[in-house]
DNA sequence: GTTGATTACGAAAGCGCTTTCGGAATAACC
DNA sequence: GGTTATTCCGAAAGCGCTTTCGTAATCAAC
């Protein structure tokens, strides 16, 4: 376990520092020989060069950070981990490390970015959630700094991102369910300082639009990003006078929040009003019923992520780097074609009444 | 964003770069009056020590590595964004880091580990999920390296950890199904090398002991820690001449796949067959029924562990930091008084047989 | 065989901090 | 008022690498 250092290996070949180093490092001017020479040794040995030392000498850090969404929901963000996955896999490739930090209450938001851009530890950076505008990201486009958002701000030209395209999805889904007949249709939506909130919401309008429905602002609502914020939302929705058929969820946690609250009014889910969700997450199998969503195709997300930031810091031109995916529809039984509501409508507001 | 060093800050107190080097490391050899000057200087000026420069020179890291679990089942784990977040509040009080590594291959794993230790990146290193025996924590103890593990191996004697007592919340759940009337309880579990895989079965076998109940190794069934390994668990078990009227299942994940299990027979959770789970997941709440389960109270694991972990880093004897932590059970829907069940069992049964 | 280009390496100066060591200045002691 | 302690700071040597620069040694060219 004992460190072996590059003045190791200098003096166990008989050659300097400065050629060890220059020969590991693929300079020019060392002869093949001497090359192979030292490569052998240095494996043999076990030698790594220590990384504090590498990056007081040459000031790049060979380490990326990613910004954490904001401890959020109840349900803890299940895609996190996932992400990681990824990402420590294409940093892993060329030995890099994946630092992880928190995002902070936005006032500190900014301050620590700016701490973390001039403390040297990391080359670049991954920023989750943004916002419709974003002071992070023009932070980051000032500064000069690679970076790559996960998501989009809403003018996102001149940097680098992966994102979901949530509006076509959304306009997908308003298509869906009116394919199956439905005319009044709720939409559950979240803050829209976050963009992908907007995205959504407009992706709704504009499938409604489509589909010569007009806008009727009564029939959405801003709810928080957990299962409550969706039981809440999806219950106010169903109390109205005339209430929608069918329910778009900004998210999945949202949406299975929506399904308990059309139980809780004595419907049925899928039969009598219909949810969709958005996220695809992998517990909406096992949901009551299972729940139908836009399932995003996230599996790689982290590696593209990484690879694509990694190419920044290369040099890349961030606008060259902007992935947009597809989020595809995936049917389970949380939908269904539309039919008029009845008794347990009925049923429900005497109970409400009383 | 211009970088302010040591020796800006220096001249422009006129001073030497040793003595507020010191001043800031609180060094009792500096007057108050300099290292009051010092201080207020740094911190109207905006410095902060280049880190690169100062594990060079001191060879601590300001930073520990989270090994994640490997990736796993197809529900990618919940709790991991969550224990991120507590690590990084612990260690962010001290202006410390969170690198964040992947588990390799079994056989990379403790070449990984020692590369991760010698390479002075870290000055602790936070383990998941260990092994019955579990290499890692061998090769750590011999380097002397500080660490700490989220849950425990077999023998846990001397090294610090953070776990819940699972085998006591398997023994209390044995205990709850055997007042509920059950008789026949299945076991549902994961390989036993995975040691919480391991102390809960040795829970339920206590449970039964302790219920004057004998073990019966037909009653359980190791599977996949996914939803889709606790279903195929399930339906092996209730396809049996004598099947048991509850399961309990190491984990939450596999619990909902027990349910889809069930419910694909024709039976009633929670009341034809109780299903209990581990974990206390947030989204057992919407699955169908409700999952009742054992919660552990993860809240601040992730806090505690970077608590400890520093504590020990700082000198402190890793066997003085162990906590073990109970878990509650949690009754929503999916358990229930024993029943004999008389048509459905058969209605699947001739289903099965055609 | 002299000159100029080329190749391959050693020497040494950093990178930005920390920390030891020695000594000037001040204080304490009788 | 001389001596011993004490307080406080400057000088300087690292930490383990990288990178520039200079220069022997080899080669090519005539």
């Amino acid at each position: 376990m004992q460190r072996v250092g590059i003045k190791d290996l200098a003096k166990h070949l008989g050659i300097s520092e400065g050629t060890v180093s220059r020969a590991l490092n693929n300079y020019p001017d060392i002869s093949k020989a001497t090359r192979q020479r030292v490569t052998e040794a240095a494996d043999k040995m076990g030698y790594r060069a220590n990384p504090a030392a590498r990056r007081l000498a040459t000031g790049v850090a060979e380490a990326v950070a990613y910004v954490m969404p904001t401890r959020s929901s109840s349900i803890s963000e299940p895609f996190v981990a996932q992400l990681l996955h990824g990402l420590t896999d294409a940093l892993s490739r060329r030995g890099w490390d994946l630092l992880v930090v928190q995002s902070h209450a936005p006032e500190e938001e900014e301050e620590a970015l700016k701490r973390l851009i001039t403390s040297g530890k990391v080359s670049g950076i991954v920023l989750s959630r943004p916002q419709k505008v974003d002071p992070r990201i023009e932070l980051l486009l000032k500064a000069g700094f690679p970076f790559i958002v996960h998501g989009r701000s809403s003018d996102s030209r001149n940097y680098a991102w992966y994102d979901i395209d949530s509006k076509a999805a959304f306009s997908a889904a308003v298509d869906h369910l009116m394919a199956l007949g439905h005319q009044r249709i709720g939409f559950i939506g979240a803050p829209t300082y976050l963009n992908f909130a907007q995205q959504r919401l407009d992706g709704y309008k504009a499938g409604l639009l489509a589909n010569g429905l007009t806008y009727d602002h009564d029939l959405v609502q801003i709810a928080e990003l957990s299962d409550d914020g969706g039981e809440r939302a999806a219950s106010e929705l169903l109390r109205m006078d005339n209430p929608p058929t069918a329910l778009l969820c900004v998210t999945d946690l949202q949406a299975v929040g929506a399904l308990a609250a059309v139980r809780a009014m004595g419907l049925l889910p899928g039969a009598d009003i219909s949810v969709i969700g958005y996220d695809g997450l992998a517990m909406g199998r096992h949901t009551n019923p299972p729940l139908t969503t836009m399932a995003q195709p996230q599996a790689h997300s982290g590696r593209q992520l990484g690879d694509m930031l990694l190419s920044i810091i290369d040099g890349g031109k961030p606008q060259e780097f902007q992935i947009l995916r597809k989020a595809e529809l995936l049917r389970r039984k949380s939908d269904g074609p539309y039919q008029t509501i009845t008794t347990p409508q009925n049923h429900t507001l005497t109970e409400e009444n009383l």
